[in-house]
DNA sequence: ACGAGCGCCTGTCGGC
DNA sequence: TGCCGACAGGCGCTCG
């Protein structure tokens, strides 16, 4: 599932609380329950739950797709991959009786009340740490693209230092923090590139006209909660807003012309064959 | 430096 | 209806 607004949505959930239930920060974590024992990036397993037993947790974030939580002592570090969510559920019923596990809870903080947090997970690519500093994960992240650090100056120098497609480009965690495949499509076609375009063929003007689809569409996603894929998320309501994503053979709303499906660094990408031009053309 | 292929998982959907 | 392959939001690895 989840890209920067589906990870934005799940933190501000925690770190907020809802209606349903309290905010995480300033419960203590009693103890830690794992059920698929490879998610458990780093440290080994014993350390792992060791490390946690006790410990506050004092803030709730979020890094690109990763969600962090600081803690009295280190830090708590989580990505979902490609299916997932993060929530907050009862342990005990009002009548006093212990409430099951939900079936894809991967692993289970038990916290100081009667509520646990829940690392959910249907395929099970999803990963933890618990580590003393935050950058030994973060370290080769590039730049939060909603950041005051992210200028449309910045987007152009990175850009021309390679020399790669633009798509594959976008999605690597390295260059650009948060965006994935559903996004990704979504920026293009809102910047009028073609996926396959190279980086440091980009003009200034069209480099521009990226940067502000990147935030256009990122603020969009997070306004809307997010996107619900069928069964991976149901959050929020950005899917309904796609304008070529997932919509092969549809009118393109812009111009009409038939959306296209083709692969690209093996992914499936959507575009505007009018209002993306190949590389190439005029 | 870059891009392609593949593995990790489970569930859904379309085709036969 | 039932089976089977393709495909899905991510990422790290190897290889050329």
């Amino acid at each position: 599932m989840p890209e920067l607004p589906e990870v934005e949505t799940i933190m501000r959930r925690l770190r907020d609380g809802t209606q349903d239930h309290p905010p995480l920060p300033g419960h203590k974590i009693q103890s830690v329950e794992i059920f698929w024992d490879r998610i458990i990036q780093e440290p080994d397993h014993e350390s792992f739950k060791k490390n946690l037993q006790g410990k506050a947790i004092i803030d709730t974030r979020r890094r690109g797709k990763f969600l962090h939580f600081p803690l009295n002592v280190g830090h708590l570090i989580g990505h979902l991959r490609m299916s997932g969510d993060m929530c907050m559920e009862k342990r005990v019923t009002a009548e006093g009786n212990a409430i099951p596990k939900e079936k894809y809870d991967q692993i289970i903080f038990n916290l100081n009340s009667n509520w646990r947090l829940a690392f959910n997970s249907i395929r099970k690519f999803s990963r933890m740490w618990v580590v003393e500093d935050p950058q030994s994960v973060f370290g080769e992240l590039g730049p939060e693209p909603l950041s005051a650090a992210f200028t449309p100056e910045r987007l152009d120098q990175m850009l021309h230092d390679h020399s790669r497609q633009i798509k594959p480009l976008l999605m690597d965690q390295k260059f650009i923090a948060g965006l994935g495949n559903i996004y990704t499509d979504e920026i293009l076609f809102c910047a009028r590139i073609h996926p396959l375009r190279k980086s440091n063929m980009l003009s200034k003007q069209e480099s521009g006209h990226l940067f502000v689809a990147i935030q256009e569409v990122l603020r969009k996603g997070i306004q809307s909660s997010g996107a619900s894929l069928d069964w991976m998320y149901r959050g929020g309501e950005f899917q309904s807003l796609f304008k070529v994503h997932q919509r092969e053979g549809e009118p393109c709303p812009e111009c009409g012309t038939i959306v296209k499906k083709f692969i690209v660094g093996q992914r499936g990408t959507y575009i505007c064959p009018r209002c993306q031009k190949e590389p190439g053309a005029a």
